[in-house]
DNA sequence: AAAAAACTAGGGTTTTTCCCTAAAACTCAA
DNA sequence: TTGAGTTTTAGGGAAAAACCCTAGTTTTTT
């Protein structure tokens, strides 16, 4: 029998986990949390075999509660299981320590799959997932990665002379940037893709 | 019975939903979608009695694809079922002709009440919600109803001229608003106007 | 080694924003 | 109802930003 523990914000989508798992023989859902330090309470009191766990959580964020629970219990297995498909949400949470790392767009069964595999010490990885070999994505992708660390700025508000002095290049060299950018990304003007790039950074 | 579509950006709550509804005899899911695209295309084609819409999905939010069916199947009801709790968010989708407004950290159930109500015609809005009084808070808003308009305009990344265009006034004219929105918000640069109301459209 | 892609950049043109000023319309309270 | 304050409207000119064309250098891929 696994033992599971679930943190996240949205109570929704626990009942709906519930609900799908009920049936389910050799899973058990042992408590639920709405943020990370009722997680922790949970954790430290029933101590399940897997935590299912969001990032963004109030109070207590899935990156510091796995720290925390790692330290303290390190034969417990975590999923993040979030909406976010960002390097850097992957790249902390996995540094943290868990163990499996699923998206929220995906179907339950793959939690269920997840959740199986990380139980038997194997780590899990969303196949939607597209970024922890960091070489080889950056190339797949239809920006380049100079163009999406201008990017990353231009979605702050920041002019193209701006990010010149911040990267230390021409400003026509940004603007070849953004150019190209636009191009490639279908949009017009640099309205468009300044709000490409804010919208984009939460990875619709 | 009461036929109901999801649009909703993340399959693992669609998944619970589904089946969370599944024994209850009186509501059917005739259709789920991931976008807001996909609803238009399913609820053309199934005419769901209720429609359950996140508002921040790909391709079409969920505001404008509640405009877009109520407009071409008036009896419609539609549920707004959402991680916001901002005024701006709620707003919209009000102004768009919502008929329920939930939150995804209510449970299922309250989910399930908000299908039977406004199935009956009613209005449901989440408990939990703490912004209905609308004349005060947009009195109350530093944005005048006008510069909220042609932000709206702004964040979808147009220029002055082409909202000057859109509105009939002067490109000046939405110059000053422009100038003045600045201002009143303490940013400095149309780039971060842009992104502030990019942004604050959800108030993430 | 050649080809392709990415990164760099100058200079000139066009577009957009920014600034100052100001009038008409509307709102709300004295 | 008068008057002060706010909103919406707008012109013209200066400043800034974006856009376009071209092109050399470096890096990556084939």
């Amino acid at each position: 029998m696994i033992t599971v523990a679930i943190a996240e914000d949205h109570q929704a989508l626990i009942d709906g986990i519930q609900s799908y798992v009920r049936y389910e023989e050799d899973i058990k859902i042992i408590g639920h949390a709405n943020n990370g330090e009722e997680l922790l309470k949970i954790v430290r009191l029933k101590q399940p075999k897997v935590v299912l766990c969001d990032i963004r959580m109030p109070k207590l964020d899935g990156i510091e509660a796995t720290k925390i629970i790692l330290k303290e219990l390190p034969y417990t297995k975590i999923v993040a299981f979030t909406m976010f498909d960002q390097d850097e949400a992957v790249k902390q949470m996995l540094g943290a320590g868990a163990h499996g790392y699923i998206l929220k767009n995906s179907s339950l069964d793959v939690v269920l799959e997840a959740i199986r595999v990380v139980a038997t010490g194997k780590t899990f990885y969303d196949r939607k997932l597209h970024l922890p070999n960091t070489q080889k994505n950056s190339s797949k992708s239809v920006l380049s990665s100079r163009e999406r660390e201008i990017l990353q700025l231009i979605a702050k508000g920041r002019t193209s002379h701006q990010i010149s002095e911040e990267l230390f290049i021409g400003k026509s060299t940004v603007d070849t940037h953004r150019k190209n950018m636009i191009r490639k990304l279908g949009l017009s003007g640099a309205g468009e893709l300044l709000r490409y790039a804010v919208e984009k950074k939460y990875e619709f």
